[in-house]
DNA sequence: ACGGCCGAGCTTTTT
DNA sequence: GCTCGGCCGT
C-alpha cells in the first residue's frame, strides 16, 4: 500500500517522521522544505494523534503562509482549518488582539507602517527640538528598530547609553516615541513582536494559554529570525506536557546560506547555535535539490563556497545538466534592458515559454525603471513587485487614515493626516493649537477636536472643525448599525468628504490612476468581507497593514515579474535574469565600503546564491560597462560573483546590437561621489554629435521643437556632467543652450 | 491657508 | 533622476 510519505527521499522522510523534541532541518535551496513541513504536519495529525488545534506554523510572508495553508489543506484530511498557519506578525497581532489590555494597551490598537512612523518621529523631533540635520529621523528610527529587534526597552536603552551625549539623546527620543505610540494606542511593526514577548514575560496566564495551545511549532526560513522572534518562539515552545516536562516540540527549517536579512536584525546565531539553545536537537540536512539544472546548481555552489562562515553542506541534483549559465557584458544599462526584454519576447513568441516563466531580478528597486520603459515599449505584460507598495500610495493611505480614524479615534497620526484632506481650511496653526490643548489635557488629538470651541485661539476655525467631527461621528454611528454593510464604508467616506471629486475634476492620467487605485481598495474590502467569517473594520485594517507587495503575486495571469533579489526568496522560475552584476551594484557599494566588508560581502554573496537558485532551467547574468545612477554615469567592473563561477559552467555572450565604443576609461572604476566625478567634463567638452549613445532622438542638423521658442536647428550637442547640453538656433529667439532633459525638445521632420 | 518652487538627500535590501 | 520637506509669496 502506498502512502503520501513514499514520495519522500530518505532524509525528508526522517524529518517528517521525527517524533518529539527539537528538530533542526537544514534545507538547501530547492530541497523541498515546504513539502517536508506540510507532510510533517499531516503525519503528526494522522499518525501521532496530534490535535490540529495544537499546531502552529510560522512563516515570514503572507504568501508563504498562504501557500503552506493550501498545501496543508490538501494533504490533511480533517481539521486542517484549526492549524495556525501565519506570519510572525499576524500571529502576534492575533495574540495581542486578545491579551494586549493586560499590558496597558487597548485591544483596538492601530498598526503603524513606515510612513506613520516617520510622521510620528517628525513630531517627536520637533517636540524635543532635535536637530534633524545632525540626527536624521531615519537614523533615529533605525536605532529604535534595532533596539526593539534586540528586545531593548527605552529604559534599558537609557541605561546602556551611560554618559554618551548622542546615545542619551537617542534614548530620550526612543522614550518619547514610545510614549506617543502608546497614547495613540498604536504599535509599529517591531512592537508587534516586542509587545508579544513583553506580554508573555508579564502575564503567565497568557503565556501558559498559548504554550498549551501550541504543542507543536514549525518555523520556516528560520535563518531570518531576529532576537525578538527567537525569544518569542523559545517562550512558546517552553510549555510543559501533562507530565510537567518540557518537550520543545519545535521544528525549524532554514538555510544559513540563504540568510539575507541581517540588516533587518536577523541573527544568524539563531540557526548556527540552535543545537546549544535546545539540547538534544536532532539535525537533518536536506541536500538534494529538485529545482535547478546541474549547471545552475553548480554555479550556485561555486559562488557560495567562497563564504567562510557557513555550515558545510553540498547540494546536489539528479536533474539534467541543462544549458550553461549565460553571461553578457552589455555596454550600458539601457542596452541591458533593451536586449534582455527583446530576448524574452522572442522566446515567448517562439512558443518556448510563457511570460510568467520569466523573472528579472536586481539588487535595488531603482534598477526596475529602465526595464519598465522597455517592457512598455515592447508591449510585454509585466508586474513589478515592491517598488511602491499599493498600500503606501497617497490616496490609499488617506482612505485608510479615514478608516483608522473611524475605527480608533486614538490614532493621532491618522487623524492629523486627514483633518485637512480634502482641504477644509484647517491649517498648521490650528493643528498646533489643538495639539497643544490635547497634550495639556492629556487627551487624544481627536478628543481635543470634539472640544474645538473650548480651545483658546480657535474662535474662527472651530467652525471648520466641528463639521469634520460630526462627519466622523456620523460614519461611526452608521458603522455600528446592525444592518450596515461594511463594504459600503469607503463609498460613504468618499461621499461624505468629496474626496473623489478633487480627482475627477483634475481629469489627468495621474488622477485616473488614483481613482483606479481607490476602486482597487474597494475591491479588496469586498473580497475581505466575503472571505471572512466575522468581518470587521479593524480586521480589514489589520490585514491591510500586514501585507507586502510580494503577497499579491498572481501566478494565474501571464505576465513576467521584476523584483529585487530579496523579494525573490522562496520563489522559483524557469527563466531567471539577474541584472546589474557589477561591483558597486551587486555587491553593493555599501557592503564593499562597510566597516566590516568581509561580513557584508558574505551577505551579498548569500543574496547572489539565493538569486541563482531561483532558476530552474535557464539562468542569465549580465553587467553593463556603464550605467546611470542618480543622474550620473558610473563605470563598474563586472561583479566578483561572476568571476566566482567557473568558466566551464558559463557561456559568455556578446550583445547583439553593437554600439560603437565610446570613451571607456582604460581601468573601469567605481565612482560614488557625484560631485567630484564628471566623466565627460574635461577641458574640452566632447562632442557627441552623430553618436548614437544615449537617448536623444535628434542630432546635430535636425529641426527640433521647443515649447516656448518654437522650431529651431540643433547646432551642437555636448555631454555635461549629468545631461546633454544642446545648442539650438531659433530663428525668432536666437541661439539657446538648453539642457536636454529639461527642455524636452522633440524632433520635427 | 495654500500653492508653488527649490534644494537636499537619496538608494541596499523589508516584515 | 526623483521625492519630500521647507520656505516664500500671495
Amino acid at each position: 500500500m502506498s502512502n503520501i510519505y513514499d514520495t519522500l527521499n530518505p532524509e525528508q522522510k526522517k524529518a517528517v517522521l521525527h517524533d518529539k523534541g527539537p528538530l533542526l532541518i537544514l534545507a538547501g535551496a530547492g530541497s523541498g522544505k515546504t513539502r517536508v513541513l506540510t507532510h510533517r504536519i499531516a503525519y503528526l495529525i494522522e499518525h501521532r494523534n496530534v490535535n490540529p488545534w495544537n499546531i502552529l506554523a510560522i512563516t515570514f510572508t503572507n504568501k508563504a503562509a498562504r501557500e503552506m495553508r493550501e498545501r496543508v489543506d490538501q494533504i490533511v484530511g480533517y481539521g486542517s482549518e484549526n492549524i495556525w498557519v501565519s506570519t510572525f506578525h499576524s500571529t502576534c497581532v492575533r495574540i495581542l488582539r486578545r491579551f494586549i489590555d493586560r499590558i496597558g494597551y487597548e485591544r483596538s490598537f492601530s498598526i503603524y507602517d513606515t510612513d506613520d512612523q516617520k510622521a510620528l518621529m517628525r513630531e517627536v523631533c520637533k517636540y524635543l527640538q532635535i536637530d534633524t540635520k545632525r540626527m536624521p529621523e531615519r537614523s533615529l528610527l533605525s536605532a529604535i528598530s534595532k533596539a526593539k529587534d534586540e528586545l531593548i526597552s527605552p529604559e534599558e536603552f537609557e541605561k546602556r547609553a551611560g554618559g554618551d551625549y548622542n546615545e542619551r539623546k537617542y534614548a530620550q527620543v526612543y522614550k518619547e516615541y514610545q510614549k506617543r505610540l502608546k497614547s495613540s494606542n498604536a504599535l509599529d511593526f517591531d512592537d508587534l513582536i516586542f509587545k508579544t514577548v513583553e506580554l508573555f514575560m508579564n502575564d503567565k496566564e497568557a503565556l501558559t494559554y498559548y504554550q498549551n495551545r501550541f504543542r507543536y511549532i514549525m518555523v520556516d526560513e528560520y535563518q531570518d529570525t531576529n532576537t525578538a522572534q527567537f525569544r518569542l518562539i523559545h517562550l512558546l515552545a517552553s510549555g510543559v506536557n501533562e507530565f510537567g516536562k518540557k518537550e520543545y516540540n519545535l521544528c525549524v527549517v532554514g538555510d544559513d546560506d540563504q540568510s539575507i536579512y541581517k540588516f533587518r536584525g536577523a541573527n544568524i546565531h539563531n540557526i548556527l547555535n540552535f543545537e546549544q539553545a535546545f539540547p538534544n536537537t536532532k539535525v537533518i540536512k536536506l541536500e538534494q535539490n529538485y529545482r535547478s539544472s546541474k549547471n545552475i546548481l553548480n554555479a550556485a555552489n561555486e559562488v557560495i563556497a567562497n563564504n567562510t562562515k557557513r555550515k558545510e553542506k553540498s547540494l546536489w541534483t539528479d536533474n539534467e545538466d541543462g544549458d550553461p549559465v549565460n553571461y553578457t557584458l552589455f555596454e550600458s544599462d539601457i542596452e541591458e534592458a533593451d536586449i534582455i526584454t527583446a530576448e524574452i519576447k522572442r522566446t515567448v513568441e517562439n512558443n518556448k515559454a510563457n511570460y510568467n516563466d520569466f523573472a528579472i531580478l536586481y539588487r535595488t528597486n531603482a534598477q526596475s525603471r529602465i526595464f519598465e520603459e522597455k517592457l512598455i515599449q515592447r508591449n510585454i505584460p509585466y508586474k513589478i513587485i515592491g517598488s511602491i507598495n499599493f498600500y503606501a500610495r497617497k490616496e490609499i493611505k488617506d482612505i485608510l487614515a479615514y478608516l483608522k480614524t473611524i475605527d480608533n479615534g486614538l490614532d493621532n497620526i491618522a487623524v492629523k493626516r486627514i483633518i485637512n484632506v480634502p482641504r477644509r481650511g484647517i491649517g498648521l496653526t490650528t493643528i498646533d493649537r489643538v495639539n497643544d490643548y490635547a497634550l495639556l489635557n492629556d487627551i487624544s488629538f481627536y478628543e481635543a477636536l470634539t472640544r474645538a470651541y473650548q480651545i483658546p485661539g480657535l474662535e474662527r476655525t472651530a467652525s471648520k472643525i466641528t463639521p469634520f467631527v460630526s462627519m466622523i461621528e456620523g460614519l461611526r454611528s452608521r458603522l455600528q448599525q446592525d444592518s450596515y454593510n461594511l463594504t459600503e464604508i469607503i463609498d460613504d467616506i468618499l461621499d461624505a468628504t468629496g474626496y473623489l471629486k478633487e480627482f475627477e475634476d483634475l481629469d489627468t492620467e495621474e488622477a485616473k490612476d488614483r481613482i483606479a487605485n481607490i476602486d482597487e481598495l474597494v475591491n479588496k474590502l469586498v473580497t475581505y468581507v466575503e472571505d471572512t467569517d466575522e468581518p470587521s473594520l479593524s480586521g480589514f485594517l489589520e490585514e491591510v497593514a500586514l501585507v507586502s507587495d510580494i503577497d499579491n503575486l498572481d501566478e494565474s495571469s501571464d505576465h513576467m515579474v521584476l523584483m529585487t533579489l530579496h523579494s525573490a526568496k522562496g520563489l522559483e522560475f524557469p527563466y531567471v535574469y539577474i541584472c546589474g552584476m557589477e561591483e558597486g551594484i551587486f555587491p553593493s557599494y555599501m557592503s564593499i565600503h562597510a566597516d566590516n566588508p568581509e561580513e557584508e560581502i558574505e551577505e551579498e554573496r548569500r543574496l547572489c546564491y539565493v538569486g541563482i537558485t531561483r532558476a530552474k532551467k535557464c539562468l542569465s547574468l549580465s553587467s553593463a560597462k556603464h550605467r546611470m545612477l542618480r543622474g550620473d554615469i558610473m563605470y563598474n567592473k563586472p561583479s566578483r560573483f561572476i568571476h566566482e563561477i567557473p568558466r566551464y559552467l558559463m557561456k559568455v555572450n556578446m550583445p547583439e546590437a553593437n554600439m560603437p565604443e565610446i570613451n571607456i576609461p582604460a581601468t573601469p572604476r567605481y565612482h560614488h561621489s557625484q560631485k567630484n566625478y564628471k566623466p565627460f567634463a574635461t577641458a574640452e567638452p566632447k562632442n557627441f554629435a552623430g553618436s548614437n549613445m544615449g537617448s536623444l532622438d535628434y542630432e546635430v542638423g535636425d529641426s527640433v521643437k521647443h515649447i516656448k521658442f518654437g522650431i529651431g536647428t540643433v547646432t551642437n550637442i555636448v555631454m555635461g556632467g549629468k545631461d546633454y547640453e544642446v545648442t539650438v538656433d531659433f530663428p525668432r529667439f536666437g541661439t539657446k543652450k538648453l539642457i536636454a532633459s529639461f527642455a524636452k525638445l522633440t524632433r520635427v521632420d
